[in-house]
DNA sequence: AGCACGCCGACT
DNA sequence: GTCGGCGTGCTC
């Protein structure tokens, strides 16, 4: 019985539960055309008396809506957009005691509302609205469709994602008064960028630009993008910031209130608790605040009348979300200046493949500073290979060359100086002894890998490749580094023992450290804020970043070597920075350049000779190895898909926590990669999806999981 | 996923 | 005749 429920389940005596009653004698006589039946007793909206409702319910239904009468005492809320309570279910139909049992309450949002249902069927009643306000608006669904079919993903799992769970006591709370738009801010340091000006100047004025930025190193990010929201709001229109942690939100939340003062804009991040962050979301939805600066969440924030996404650090693996369908602030971003005809600001001190698309494309337009200005803002950076390293005995047998020992020594003089250690777990991508070239699969150009001392074959596809030889320079030795940078680090306090070592890592991260003579041992990006820059900077076995299985180990290394080089002293305050790898290799020729850029774009043009993401759409297709091939079978994929695999799928790091994503406990997965050529990404995911639909509605109970983009190709 | 419906074998 | 096995299919 329903008398306990401290809900509105059951809302009156001839209510909606009632209607079902009905249903069960007119269940077998089929209607072709449902106008939802004036039920005995129960009084139905007037105008539109149906509501199309998103059922929550897991993957089960994939994008499926469903049909429920509205009460006339439901009509005034039961708008679009709300969430609202349905009984779903087989069990619905059964009858006891005069009234209809099973098929529990679930939530849903509600789509639309409208005259008449194509359902065959009698219409379930809508049980209750659980508030009027519409958290789902017009816009937000259709990105969150976009996003779903992109990612060959169910609209209820990305809707999980976009709307956050329900607060009361936020809700009841009235959202403060907008404040007015402030004036268009002065350029700024924005002056040092080409077009920089002429950016916020479009932004300002209605415009809807789209930029790649390559951001300068120092601390003047936080302010430019802090100026680009405010050009936006000029306009009368809102802003949306996406940064990768709570540290760098806290850093733009701190410029925005310097530019506009309080009340202006909202920071969402997970660090506020469920309460205020829901409220902050509400306000962002009601119009009081128009600016939103956040972490990956946030990529959904339903800022309205949006003028401009923002982007900083778009390589940052946290922009990547975790949950199903996993997608990526950059590309959920892209979408929504897509959508809404909004301006796009991708900014970074490095500069992914994927941004280099976008300008490549066309799509976006380079914001770039003059080389003068380069050579103002970063330290000398020179390199120490490893060639030199061997034939450096003292180097040896301390394990660090002697440029490394003296440019440390050297900034010890004037300040604290940065070393970067890599982090444990690692685990080397087989390379060439000789030129260092990675191996790669003669068939499908995946990357060699060694399961046993003898044995080595593809890590996606699985053929073998028993007389391999390096295709730059003939040599069939294949080399994978041992690191030992932490034992490196350890030595290099014991050599300076007056001078205090401190370390920033994983367990626990340094915000910042004084202005005075000092070793900082750091892993990436755990590197703490020096307050007047550090005066020199060591960056360690390079070969380790590089080696990794993983096709953006260069980028990914480019990127945080920029990242504590960016902490350094310009070269003009004598800065300097080693870094120890060779110096032939094109990362560390970008970074001796300071250009990162053109480290994405030669990297751009590789990947699109070898059919490689970007370039080409990859999906991951994993599960117990029959359900992989049963599915691959029957999807109905685009005719230029190449099925790779499958491959055995390996848990790398086996003392690692279990996360989602990894098969069951006990069981051996498999997983296929599915490649097509440009063009064929959209027609791929609708073939996923339409598939995992098909075996859904066949009752496929065992698991098969699909990710578009996956992260771990090697 | 639940959960009911349905169409075959041992029981009062 | 009917109780109940779990194979199939539906949920507005």
């Amino acid at each position: 019985m329903s008398s306990d429920n401290k809900q509105p389940e059951e809302p009156a005596a001839c209510g909606p539960e009632q209607l079902a009653l009905i249903r069960e004698t007119v269940r077998k006589a089929k209607v072709p055309k449902a106008k939802p039946r004036t039920w005995r007793g129960a009084a139905l909206a007037k105008e539109l008396p149906v509501a199309r409702v998103m059922v929550n319910k897991g993957v089960l239904h994939l994008d499926q809506y469903f049909d429920y009468a509205v009460p006339e005492e439901l009509d005034a809320d039961a708008q679009p957009g709300v969430r609202v309570r349905v009984r779903f279910g087989a069990g619905g139909h059964r009858v006891r005691e005069g009234r209809r049992e099973g098929g529990g309450l679930i939530d849903g949002f509600l789509i639309e509302r409208r005259a008449e249902s194509d359902y065959g069927g009698a219409l379930a009643a809508l049980a209750y609205v659980v508030s009027p306000e519409p958290v789902l608006s017009p816009q937000m669904l259709a990105l969150a469709r976009a996003v779903a079919d992109r990612y060959a993903g169910s609209l209820a799992d990305v809707l999980q994602l976009a709307v956050p769970p329900r607060n009361g006591r936020a809700e009841a709370k009235p959202s403060p008064e907008p404040l007015p738009p402030p004036a268009a801010p002065e350029p700024g340091s924005w002056v040092r960028y080409g077009r920089g000006a002429a950016f916020l100047e479009a932004l300002a004025t209605g415009g809807a630009p789209r930029a790649v930025w390559t951001a300068l190193p120092g601390p003047q990010w936080p302010d430019e993008l802090a100026r680009a929201v405010a050009a936006t709001l000029a306009s009368e229109r809102g802003a949306l910031v996406v940064v990768p942690d709570g540290r760098r939100a806290a850093r733009v939340d701190a410029a925005l209130t310097a530019l506009l003062g309080e009340g202006r804009h909202a920071l969402l991040t997970a660090e506020s608790g469920p309460e205020k962050r829901y409220r902050q979301w509400l306000a962002v939805r009601r119009g009081s605040v128009r600016a939103v600066v956040g972490t990956r969440a946030a990529m959904f924030a339903p800022v309205q009348d949006l003028g401009l996404v923002a982007i900083w650090d778009d390589g940052d693996s946290s922009h990547s979300d975790e949950n199903a369908p996993f997608p990526h602030v950059r590309e959920v971003l892209e979408l929504r200046a897509a959508h809404d005809r909004c301006g796009f600001l991708l900014g970074s001190t490095s500069c992914t493949v994927e941004a280099a698309q976008l300008v490549e494309s066309g799509w976006a337009l380079p914001l770039i500073a003059d080389r003068e200005q380069v050579r103002k803002s970063a330290p000398l950076v020179r390199t120490v290979g490893d060639g030199e390293l061997a034939r450096d005995e003292a180097a040896r047998a301390a394990r660090l060359p002697s440029l490394a020992w003296q440019t440390v020594r050297d900034g010890l003089k004037s300040g604290p100086v940065l070393v970067q250690v890599p982090r444990r777990g690692y685990v080397p991508r087989l390379a060439c002894e000789r030129c260092r070239t990675p191996a790669r699969c003669r068939h499908c150009a995946g990357p060699l890998e060694a399961p046993d001392e003898r044995d080595l074959n593809c890590g996606w596809c699985g053929r073998g490749a028993p007389d391999w030889h390096c295709v730059e320079c003939g040599s069939t030795r294949l080399r994978a580094q041992i690191v030992g940078a932490r034992r490196t680090a350890e030595e290099l306090g014991r050599a300076f023992p007056a001078v205090q070592v401190r370390t920033s890592g994983r367990d626990h991260v340094l915000d910042s450290v004084p202005d005075r003579p000092a070793l900082v041992v750091s892993t990436p990006g755990a590197e703490p804020v020096a307050e007047g820059g550090y005066a020199a900077a060591l960056l360690l076995d390079g070969w380790a970043m590089l080696g990794r299985p993983d096709l953006r180990a260069g980028e990914d290394a480019l990127r945080r070597w920029i990242d504590a080089a960016s902490l350094v002293r310009g070269q003009s305050e004598g800065g300097t920075l080693v870094v120890v790898a060779e110096p032939t290799l094109r990362p560390v020729q970008a970074l001796v350049r300071w250009d990162p850029v053109g480290h994405a774009q030669r990297e751009l043009a590789e990947r699109a000779e070898l059919g490689f993401p970007p370039v080409s759409r990859m999906a991951a297709v994993s599960g117990r190895a029959e359900a992989v091939a049963a599915f691959v079978a029957s999807a109905e994929l685009p005719g230029d898909t190449e099925v790779l695999g499958p491959v055995p799928l390996r848990v790398t790091d086996s003392g690692r926590p279990r996360r989602p994503g990894d098969p069951p406990v006990g069981e051996t997965w498999e997983r296929v990669l599915l490649r097509v050529p440009p063009g064929s990404g959209a027609a791929l995911a609708a073939a996923l999806k339409s598939a995992q639909a098909a075996r859904m509605a066949r009752g496929g109970t065992e698991q098969v999981r699909i990710r578009v983009d996956p992260p771990d190709i090697g």
